[in-house]
DNA sequence: TTCTTTTATCGTAATATTGCAATATAATAA
DNA sequence: TTATTATATTGCAATATTACGATAAAAGAA
């Protein structure tokens, strides 16, 4: 197998572990950190900040992109990498109230 | 390849990404609200609760219990998970930080 | 047009993950 | 002691992910 089971787990389940994976990756930590950072939107010097090839770091833009957590815009030769709001802040409420779910259990469970 | 090449990352990068892979699949998303929903520290439950095989859940559940977001206690011939407090706080102030970082470009970069 | 720069895609290799049957282990019950 | 019950581990197959070299594609420069 190998293969996730996504029809034994509801939509919510599915969009989470989704949003997730797409921070299971330092170098895609990485990317998202220097785009926030960035003044400008950044592009291929992603390549140069984080060292893996241009390929690696290609292929890691693409996943965020089709997650929908960034959007590019191409720019001349190069392309501009930036958040997208929208979708970011749908993601943060999604992550925030999986995370922040109250335990109504005694305590001293275990 | 196919090898994550953590020493390119820092500390919290890495972090980030381990404790987001926790999220990263649905079962261990579902094996988590259960663990909060339920009364009880539930413990085999989670195999009928979710439809996967008594071996999978196992090792969703030993997967969480390495990263640290759940603990086990034997009652029994059953084992009771629960939430580990004090990891599960610091892995919110974590991820809560990461996600809610400030974009102070102008919004219109693409 | 041709050259250069930048990014995307293809192909491939290595490793990781997911899932389950079978079996082992641990604790209690009879 | 021998069941029985619950969980963990092992072994394996199928699929996914990560990484990179080579190459293609797109846009501007010469």
């Amino acid at each position: 197998m190998g293969l996730t089971k996504s029809e034994k787990f509801s939509t919510k389940q599915n969009q989470i572990a989704t949003l997730a994976k797409a921070f299971a990756h330092p170098a895609r930590v990485a990317i998202l950190q220097q785009i926030f950072k960035s003044n400008t939107c950044i592009c291929g010097d992603l390549v140069d900040e984080i060292g893996l090839a241009q390929a690696t770091i290609s292929q890691h833009l693409r996943e965020l992109k089709n997650i929908g957590l960034i959007k590019g815009n191409i720019e001349g030769t190069s392309v501009c990498y930036c958040i997208d709001e929208e979708n970011w802040n749908n993601m943060k409420s999604v992550i925030s109230n999986f995370i922040e779910q109250k335990n109504n259990n005694s305590s001293d469970c275990c």
